[in-house]
DNA sequence: GCCGTTTTCGGCCCGACTGTTTTCAGTCG
């Protein structure tokens, strides 16, 4: 089961919007965000707590915590039903759209009854918006526009969210005795960053009761479609869920066919065709006869093919067949490949647990060494000091003496408007790592925005540029810049990028990734942990970094300790 | 509503941007 933490942050964040659209008080919707962060970011599940436990939870008080322990005991909120009275569910989908927030949404509820995202286009469309206060024409095109952006995204969501109610779901099958294997397939099995819907798989010579177990789990809102062999849902949460069952022994066949992608499995079908072959989800056969090939696993499919097998985050049709077939399919990079991470917060900034935790959390992962990155000064909201960052690299000295893991005192550094970075060279030198990203001034021109990271770049203390289009998928588009200009001076600087493995940036993004690997860039796949629970998003970096290609040579923290110490060190000593 | 080397009140991350505002509120990162 999911951790209640989640469930308790997502209650949180909604009684925070509702409390933001309602209430004049600007610091209590604040107050409820925070405690929402922090439990959704908490080491330890939150399911049994009492209200004495809970309160320990930082930024969580008496108030907070006697709602949060309604709620785990009872399934709900009394207060948070009473704001739900007050406010019908469409005025907090208002605030959604981007730029418009809970005061705004308010004001159209209040002055024009409108509760809805639809309502609120139709009454652009009929002039009602006119004369209404702080709604002009530019807003009413911002409107306009944020909402063909939102429905643009519509319906997917981030591969975290689809994973985890996909490995939820696979829990429920799971206990039906005739469940043979059960997997997912589809784009979440291919590691796409949204998932439209989830494709499950499951092999059983009786379908029928694993068809009942799924149209009666308790994630599901409605039952879209009941076959015999197939039946979609619709789960609490609006994402789709297809099943399909098949025989044991066509397995392979399946599991093929349903992971896709529609490009890669139809030009995979034409090499069968041209073998006198013909592929489905029922097995590999021959076309005269119809006489049953192989179906069993996917890498005999492969092979009678004349294919070595190729993993699944590589199947886009972006060349993998014909590399595949000419025997230069990349050995891509594997998670048990990564020998550390060199991008994490603790709570000296925005992290939300101490640099004990975190070192304790990352050791149990078993990486060989680890890097810790606070934000540097210019990031005034978190009021770094050189005198903080300096007693913070003593702890971690210390703390190195008890670890086999090594510990690298690292920062973030902000790349300003100009491309230069908080600390003189004298300061940086002393960090054994530095990542540099960019935090602010989004919308400057492609040029500037080109200049501006290519001088950070040209700094001998920047080693890694952190999530470097600074995107956040669904929210906002990223910045832009040249991308041969960047990828170059990467590679001429000897300045990683990174592969930020948080499930809402997946940054760079594997197109960009294929694009800078021919450049020779070199990588660095990282999480940006801001809490323990975060470190094991590893596994969407590297599957992000899978799709762009990449090896374990490619990838910075995937080489022992002393090539990356070389790493930086040539960088320092120039050219 | 939370928090405390500003400690039981009075702050709360600061700055930029945008649009509608005539000096600022709302929103975002």
């Amino acid at each position: 089961m999911a951790r209640a933490n989640e469930l308790v942050e997502e209650v949180l964040n909604e009684y925070r919007d509702l409390l933001a659209i309602v209430s004049e008080d600007r610091f209590k919707p604040r107050a409820y965000e925070k405690a929402a962060r922090s439990i959704g970011g908490y080491h330890a599940d939150i399911g049994g707590f009492g209200v004495r436990e809970l309160q320990d939870i930082p930024n969580v008080g008496k108030s907070i915590a006697e709602k949060v322990h309604e709620l785990l005991a009872t399934g709900s909120m009394q207060e948070l039903e009473e704001l739900r009275a007050q406010v019908p569910a469409g005025v907090r989908q208002l605030m959604s759209i981007p730029g418009l927030g809970p005061k705004r949404a308010m004001i159209l509820y209040r002055e024009c009854h409108i509760a809805g995202v639809q309502e609120l286009l139709d009454a652009i469309h009929e002039g009602r918006l006119a004369g209404v206060k702080g709604f002009g024409k530019k807003t009413e095109e911002n409107i306009v526009r944020g909402v063909a952006q939102l429905q643009q995204s519509g319906g997917r969501v981030q591969v975290g969210v689809a994973l985890d109610l996909a490995e939820e779901l696979l829990g429920v099958l799971s206990t039906v005795p005739e469940v043979e294997r059960a997997t997912y397939a589809g784009s979440l099995r291919r590691m796409a960053e949204t998932i439209g819907d989830i494709d499950l798989l499951v092999a059983s010579g009786t379908p029928g009761p694993v068809m009942e177990a799924f149209a009666s789990n308790p994630y599901v809102d409605r039952v879209m479609a009941r076959g015999e062999t197939k039946s979609s849902i619709i789960t609490t949460k609006g994402l789709q869920v297809d099943l399909r069952v098949v025989p044991p022994e066509v397995w392979g066949a399946a599991l093929q066919y349903f992971t896709g992608s529609k490009a890669h499995n139809v030009h995979v079908r034409e090499i069968a065709v041209r073998k006198g072959l013909k592929l489905s989800e029922y097995g590999l056969f021959e076309a005269e006869s119809g006489e049953l090939i192989v179906a069993d696993t996917e890498e005999e499919v492969y092979e009678r093919l004349g294919l070595p097998w190729i993993p699944p985050t590589l199947r886009e049709d972006r060349g993998e067949i014909e590399a595949a077939r000419d025997g230069e399919l990349p050995t891509v990079i594997e998670l048990s490949d990564l020998r550390g991470d060199l991008h994490t917060h603790t709570d000296l900034t925005d992290g939300l647990a101490p640099l004990e935790k975190m070192v304790e959390t990352a050791a149990g992962l078993g990486y060989e060494y680890y890097a810790v990155t606070d934000h540097a000064p210019n990031l005034y909201m978190q009021e770094m000091t050189d005198e903080k960052m300096l007693r913070q690299r003593r702890r971690l000295r210390e703390l190195a003496e008890e670890q086999r893991m090594v510990l690298l005192h690292g920062t973030e550094l902000n790349i300003d408007p100009e491309g230069e970075v908080d600390w003189p060279a004298e300061f940086l030198e002393g960090f054994d790592v530095t990542v540099a990203s960019v935090h602010s001034h989004f919308n400057q021109s492609k040029d500037d925005m080109t200049r501006r990271i290519v001088r950070a770049m040209e700094n001998p203390h920047v080693n890694v540029i952190g999530h470097p289009t600074a995107r956040m998928i669904g929210k906002r588009q990223g910045i832009e810049f040249d991308l041969d200009a960047v990828f170059e001076a990467a590679a001429r600087t000897g300045t990683a990028l990174e592969v930020n493995s948080f499930p809402d940036r997946l940054d760079l993004r594997d197109e960009h990734i294929l694009w800078a690997r021919r450049h020779g860039v070199r990588f660095a796949v990282d999480t940006d942990s801001h809490s323990p629970v975060h470190l094991p998003f590893m596994r969407f970096g590297v599957a992000t970094a899978q799709r762009g290609w990449l090896t374990k040579d490619d990838v910075i923290n995937a080489w022992p300790l002393e090539r990356l110490r070389d790493f930086v060190a040539r960088k320092r000593a120039g050219p």
